[in-house]
DNA sequence: ATCGCTTTTTGCCATATGGCAAATGTTTTT
DNA sequence: AAAAACATTTGCCATATGGCAAAAAGCGAT
């Protein structure tokens, strides 16, 4: 649990009860690989804080491609925003690309949270903003720059996350054919 | 100032005491084609709200070239969150690609709401990861798909947009050259 | 160590997009 | 109205990426 509150007081202060509120609804839960965190579909029940592991989020376009749109890695929240905040149904998989240990809070126990702690809205809200923000920076470049320079780009962003995912799934967050990956690869060494 | 109250009060309810303190610190500007609303290198000073007109965000790349990361039209808020937020230097231009007009709130008038409406910071933090999240959303189909289905969803997701801007800021924001984009919407004719 | 399964690499060729420069069309200025 | 400035389209060819299938490599179970 060391990890979600050096997490949370990066982003705030709060006293040692409230953290300790925090903790006792927090819940240790394993996620095995292609295992789902949350489904297309389905209403996110649930924020998840990864200890380790990582997950990623994908979706299957009209082509029927699955597409992953975004990795995860640890000491990051997990948390389908909009299915979770308007309780509507998801329309991506959040799924553990390898074996991950998440910290878990409940709706309920997330929205009391809420209501119970002064400045905790305000803690997660940067949280949030900051991921959010993160998410469009990361994304951005994908649309502009050659697939080379995608793959360059990622390796530099996700140094951790390189060698630990599938090829298929990297090329298809990349926008480019596993072969095509492949290929790159190659004239990079 | 009649669309931007109806725009806050999509995200919550306000008295009409709170509504009027917040028009008072309203300020009705106008801003030309091509002038900038925020810059690459300065510190963003102001929230706007667009009530007509069409703004656009873009930077150079590490070749040089003007790329057009987002465009923001009418009934929509407009600020460099990163740099406003955390008072540090933006790292792109927002630019009127049409003539504009706005309403902006100072950042010390908008700390000030901030502090004295109670909810206001909700409302707040609900537009933003709205806007948000939309921007994560309208971005990565961007990456998967290929040019001419991208230019396809941009006219369904931006009708309005679409005949308003320069075909060169579309080119960049679609990730593909000016002529190729020329191309393509020869053939969909 | 071997077999079977999955992932990655490679070859071959087709297609999409880029680069550049000229031509055409459109808007603004004088 | 003409000229100038700017925006868009087009032609020609180069290059990057895709599609498909086979080969090779890697991995886990027995």
């Amino acid at each position: 649990m060391k990890e979600l509150v050096n997490y949370i007081l990066q982003f705030g202060n709060l006293n040692q009860q409230q953290i300790d509120l925090i903790l006792t609804k927090a819940q240790e839960k394993e996620i095995k690989k292609e295992e789902y965190f949350s489904e297309a579909g389905k209403i996110a029940a649930e924020v998840g804080f990864i200890v380790d592991g990582i997950m990623r989020v994908c979706y299957y376009n009209n082509k029927g491609e699955e597409i992953t749109k975004y990795f995860i890695d640890e000491n990051n929240l997990v948390v389908d925003l909009e299915s979770f905040d308007n309780n509507i149904c998801s329309s991506a998989y959040v799924q553990a690309v390898t074996d991950c240990k998440v910290i878990v809070f409940s709706k309920a126990d997330w929205q009391e949270l809420l209501d119970t702690i002064v400045g905790w809205d305000t803690i997660v809200h940067k949280i949030i903003s900051k991921a959010l923000i993160q998410k469009v920076a990361r994304r951005s470049p994908l649309v502009s720059e050659d697939a080379t320079t995608r793959y360059l780009s990622f390796m530099e962003m996700f140094p951790k996350v390189i060698n630990r995912v599938p090829l298929s799934y990297l090329a298809s967050y990349l926008g480019i054919t596993q072969s095509s990956l492949s290929r790159i690869r190659k004239n990079i060494r």
